[in-house]
DNA sequence: TATGAATGAGTCTTCATTCAT
DNA sequence: CATGAATGAAGACTCATTCAT
C-alpha cells in the first residue's frame, strides 16, 4: 500500500488541472529550491486558489513529497527495463547510462529537485524517500557483479560493494551533469566544451574505462 | 587581483572576531541552507551588531560568497601539494582522494555548503566561483593522463577529457559521501555499512578499478 | 414562542444525526473556545457535509446559540424540580447545589461553554440567552427569602436582592469549579486538595455558612 | 528573579510608547478574547511596525502573558495593603471587597482578560500565572479565620478551607460583576437594577451575611 | 435537496535591509 | 565608526462562507 502525500481531493480534479499544478510546482521548486519556493506563488501561477492548494496538499512539504514521489515512480518504471533486460553486466550498465540520460532529458527539473534533496538542510523524510531508489540499483549492481565474477568474466579481486558505489557515482554524475547548469559547466570543463550533443561518445568512453577496470586481464 | 566579496572593513577587525563570524556563518549556512539561513541570527550568535554585519558584507549573498571563497582558498592550498608532488598519475589520483578526505574531515560544513551551491537555485555567480577550482584540477588530470599516454603506461584509446571527468566524479562523490548525511547513507547502501572507518580499503578498491581501467593490458 | 437559532432543516434529520452534530460541536466549542473552534472540523468529525451544516445553521454563531439554548433547556428542566419541591428556603438552596453538581457532571462541556460565554468578547446576543435562566432563579430566591422573612425565620435586615446575588454566586462558583480545570485548581487551593470526591462535605460546609448568615439569631 | 515574558527591547523604548502598546493590546485582548485578537491590528493601532511588535514580544502569547503579569503586579501591590493592615478578619474581608472594586474600576479591561483566562481553552501556562495570586489570598483567609477561631470570635465548626473558598467566591463575583457586561447584567438581575452606584450598600449587605455566617451566636 | 469544491481575506511570524543616533 | 531599532513585504497556513452541480 503506497504512502500518499497528497490529499484525496487532488485525485478528483481534472487531469489538466492536476498536471498544471504539478508542472508549475515542479518549476518553482526546481528553480528556487525548497525553501525559497512559495506555495502562494505556485497557486497563483497554476491559477488555483490558495485554499484550493491546501485542499490538495496538507502542507508545502506534502506537495514537495508528492513531486519527489511522482518522479521516482517514473524512474522506477524506467529501471524495470534494466532489471528485466537480457545481456551481461556491461549491457546493463550501459543501459543505465542511457536510461538516466533519457530521464534527465525528459524530466530535467525533477532531476534538479533531487540534487536539492541531497542537501543537508532538507528534511530527513525527503532523504529517506530519495534513498529508496538507490536501494534497488545497488542490489542490482551487486548481484550482477557477483554473477560475473562467478562466470569468470570479472576479476575476483574486485569488491562488489565498492565497485557498485563507483558505477553509480559515474552514472549519477552524468545525470547531474545534464540536470543542473552548474554540473553541465563542470562536465564541459573536464570532458570538453563539445561534449554536449555527443553523448554516445561520452558514454562509450566511460564504458571503455569501466570494462577495462573490471574485466579479467586478457 | 582577487575578487573580493567582503568590504574592506572586514579586514580591519581582529582576527578573532573575523573567525568567529566566519565560523558562525558557515555553521548557519551549512545546517539550514542558503535561503533558510538568517543574517540576523548569524549576527546575534557571532555577537556582532547587525549594522556591523552590513559594514563587513554588502548583502547576504556577499557573506555567502566570502565563505565559498575562503573554502576554496584552503582547498587550493591543499591541491598545491598534489600539483608539485613527485610520482606518477596514479600516485596523484590517490593523493587527491586522501586530500579530499582530509579536507572534508576538517571542513565538513564547508563541504556541505558546496553541495548546496551546485543546486540550480543558487545564483550563477556563486556557481562561477565554485567552478574556478575545477578548472585547475581538470587541467591537472588532462596533462598527466596525456603524459602517461606518452610514456606508454596509459592506453592510447583513453580519452583524457572523459577520463578526467570520471576521475573527478569518483573523487568528488567520495568527498560528498563524507560531507552530507544523505550521501553517507547512500555510500553505505552501496559499499556496505562498515565502510565508514575503512577509508583505505575504499580508496584502494577504487584505485584498483581506476588502474585497471586505464593501464595498458599487460 | 421560542426563539430558534437553527434552521428548520435541522429538525427534519434523524435524531441520531442531530445528536451527533450537537455532541461533536459541543466538544469542539468547549475544548477550543468559540473563536478557535472550526465549523469545517465539526462538519468533518460529525460526518456531515459543510453544505449540510449551513443548511442546518445559518452561521457559526447560530450553531453556537443552538448549543447554548439546548443546554439551558436541560438546566431548566432540572430547575423545575426545585421550583415545585416542598421544603423551606434552605432545602431549596441545598437542592440547587446538588442539581448544579449533577448538571455539571453530566454536561461538563456545556458548562465550560457557559464560562466562555460570560466573556466580554462573545456577542451580546449570546449573553442575553445565557441570562434568561438567571432571571428564573433570581426570582426563586427573592420570593422564598421574602417568604422566610415573613415567617420570621430569616432576619428582617437581610436584603433579598443582595442575598440572592450571594447565593447564586456561591452556587455558580461551585458549578464552575467542577466544570473547568482552572476553577478546579482554584477550589483545591482554597478548600484543600482532597475536596474533590467530598462534595457533601463541601456543600454542608457552605450550607452551614449560609444558614448562620441568614437565620435569625437564636 | 521574576519571569519576564517580554524582550529586553520592550524596556528600552519610551514609556509613552510602551504604555501605548500595552493600552492598545489590553483593549484588543479584552474586547475580542485571546484568539480573535490580532497582533497585526494591535501593531497598527499602536502605530508600531509589526516587526517592532515582534522585537518586543516573541509571540502573541508572550504579549498576552506580559499583560497578565502586569495586571497581577498591580493587584499584588493592592493586596499588600490588606496583608499589612490592622483590624480583624472582617475588616480585612471588607477591605478586600473595596480593593477589588477599586481595581476593577481602574483596570476594567484587565479584569475582563482574567475572566477569559479562566476559560478551558487558554493555555495552561496562563492558568498557572493566574493562579499565583489565588495562592496568596487563600492563605490569608485561612490564617485569619483560624486566628479568629482561636480568639473565639468565629465559630469552631466553621471549616477554614471551605469558608475561604466561599469568601473568595463572593469577592471574585463582585469583581467580575463590575468587569464584564454579562456579569453586570446578572448582578442587576439579582441585586436590583439600582445596585450600580450603590456599592457600599452591596458590600455592607454581603458583609452582614458573612458576619452572621461566621460569628459565634450571641 | 445535498454536496463539497472553491475562495481569499486574514492569521502569526520571519528577515533582509536601512538609517537615525 | 558602530549600533541596533525599525520597517514591511512576504511566507505558510486557516476557515467561514458561497455556490455550481
Amino acid at each position: 500500500m503506497k504512502e500518499q502525500f497528497h490529499e484525496k481531493a487532488f485525485e478528483k480534479i481534472t487531469a489538466e488541472k492536476r498536471e498544471r499544478i504539478m508542472k508549475v510546482a515542479i518549476h518553482e521548486f526546481s528553480s528556487k529550491g525548497y525553501n525559497a519556493a512559495s506555495i502562494n506563488i505556485i497557486a497563483r501561477k497554476a491559477e488555483v486558489s490558495i485554499g484550493g492548494m491546501y485542499r490538495y496538499f496538507k502542507s508545502k512539504e506534502a506537495l514537495f513529497m508528492t513531486i519527489l514521489d511522482w518522479g521516482y515512480e517514473i524512474l522506477e518504471e524506467a529501471l524495470e527495463k534494466v532489471i528485466h533486460m537480457e545481456g551481461d553486466l556491461f549491457d546493463r550498465i550501459e543501459a543505465m547510462f542511457y536510461i538516466s540520460l533519457e530521464y534527465v532529458r525528459q524530466y530535467r527539473e525533477i532531476n534538479q529537485i533531487y540534487i536539492d534533496v541531497s542537501t543537508e538542510s532538507l528534511s530527513s523524510l525527503a532523504n529517506r524517500i530519495s534513498l529508496k531508489m538507490e536501494g534497488i540499483t545497488s542490489k542490482l549492481y551487486h548481484d550482477h557483479i557477483r554473477e560475473a565474477q562467478g562466470k569468470g568474466t570479472v576479476r575476483k579481486e574486485v569488491n562488489p560493494g565498492i565497485i557498485s558505489f563507483c558505477l553509480d557515482n559515474l552514472i549519477m554524475m552524468v545525470q547531474f551533469s545534464y540536470a543542473s547548469e552548474y554540473y553541465t559547466e563542470r562536465m564541459k570543463l573536464y570532458a570538453g566544451d563539445d561534449i554536449l550533443g555527443h553523448e554516445e561518445k561520452l558514454i562509450s568512453g566511460i564504458m571503455d574505462f569501466i570494462k577495462h577496470g573490471l574485466l579479467v586481464d586478457r
